[in-house]
DNA sequence: GATGGTGGTTGACGTGGATCAACGTATGTT
DNA sequence: AACATACGTTGATCCACGTCAACCACCATC
């Protein structure tokens, strides 16, 4: 153990800290004060590097933390016992990973990066005692929670109510909109994930998710390019999803 | 305003409090020591009755207060623009509506009676000062929104990679281990909503709903008589969900 | 710059569940 | 008791998506 008084900052504890940190208004932090931030960088304590296709928890594991995506993004996912999979998300920077785990004290899915990622540790004990000492820190944690849970129902609306093109043009809008927040492009961006895992994802064959992208490719909706996707009418795609065709 | 210490502690005191309630396993107070417990009277303050096919709370309401179901149950749903509607979950005794609303201070979801039905309301307000007080209360409400999460993954799970008769199958054996955890039969019981709403929660219709409970009753799994159900082989419906069918 | 592997596209065909329609059966109202 | 209304069942037909199969485009690695 270091003597943390001996040792000046250096610039990686800097960059370590929330209170440093770029993605301050996409992660737990969001709206919290400047004092508040500054006493959770003592919450944050390591990160962890996680290698594309590595697992950064695993189904059945003891819960210890839960983890924010500093870079890269991941997918979670369920498998059944007869090997189907059922992907239940796809992460990026700034969203928490691991609320899942809270429930039985053992994680409940797995959670995969879909690149080469890093993730702040947030260590579950010290988050409940930390949250008790500072509202805006309880009360961001339970908005975190609570998203969630709003989001999983849009996903159930999906796979539950939505025919395969609006299943699809749901997601590609999602996705463009968290890109925008991330400040990246609304209209160009990079898939991290197979057709598969997409079509996992909205409850559909790999050639279905297939066939729909070239769909709207042939409408003039997107300009797909295997992972490379341009969005050049995303009124259409709006459409699509509010008027699900003529039917 | 009464005062308090002016009139004895009635009957319906007693019946109100959570400390005298019978669904304490079930329902927030899960794990909490007995003074935490009878702390929380403070919190759950009135209760509500809802009548029949009423709502509990409407999508765009302000977000106020989270309810415990006390008696009866409940059912959520999103609706589409185009009057599409998604069931996102049923709701017996013990467990807690209203989560959806804490991410943005509106509710997010219908929430609506099934049958006539009584609520305790829990001020949000008052549950996150508590929460900052007692650790039980705390981390027992992390576990139920957590839970609430995981129950969401094993919906998608359903929804996106069942096949009907699988997701119908699945859908009866939990209710039936709900019931259970209730004191009820875990083979025979009342179905409280109808074929529509259990295909909108299983992204079926309820033609095929219908279809797969005439299958059941053929093969001897189940009895249905309109909304009663008998359970008469719940290890074949078991194995429904684990080895769908030959294919 | 050959070679192998993974991931993506496209076509032909099959099928599970949706749709459309007719008819039963409870439940509640006057 | 008669009636209305909502809910449930069952059959016939259709179609969106799955399945199967062939081929193509990347990109590693040697």
């Amino acid at each position: 153990m270091q003597m943390k008084a001996a040792v000046p900052i250096t610039a990686a504890d800097l960059k370590s800290a929330c209170s440093q940190c770029n993605l301050l208004e996409l992660c737990l932090p969001f709206g919290m004060t400047e004092t508040e931030i500054s006493r959770l960088d003592e919450l944050v304590g390591n990160r962890r590097k996680i290698k594309r296709h590595q697992p950064l928890y695993r189904t059945g594991e003891a819960f210890e933390a839960i983890y924010a995506i500093r870079t890269g993004s991941f997918k979670t996912d369920v498998l059944l016992e007869d090997g189907r999979e059922q992907v239940t998300g796809f992460q990026m920077t700034g969203e928490i990973l691991g609320l899942d785990g809270i429930s039985t004290e053992f994680h409940s899915c797995n959670a995969v990066a879909l690149e080469d990622s890093e993730v702040c540790v947030i260590a579950y004990d010290k988050l409940e005692t930390l949250s008790r000492e500072m509202e805006g820190l309880q009360h961001q944690f339970h908005k975190v929670m609570s998203r969630e849970i709003v989001r999983d129902h849009g996903v159930m609306m999906l796979l539950g109510s939505m025919r395969a093109e609006e299943r699809l043009a749901a997601f590609l809008l999602n996705l463009s909109q968290r890109f925008t927040a991330r400040g990246f492009s609304a209209a160009e961006f990079h898939l991290r994930m197979t057709r598969d895992e997409i079509g996992s994802y909205l409850g559909l064959k790999l050639e279905t998710v297939s066939r729909a992208f070239s769909k709207f490719q042939d409408e003039g909706l997107i300009a797909v390019q295997q992972k490379h996707i341009r969005i050049l009418n995303i009124a259409g795609l709006r459409k699509l999803v509010h008027h699900p065709a003529i039917r």
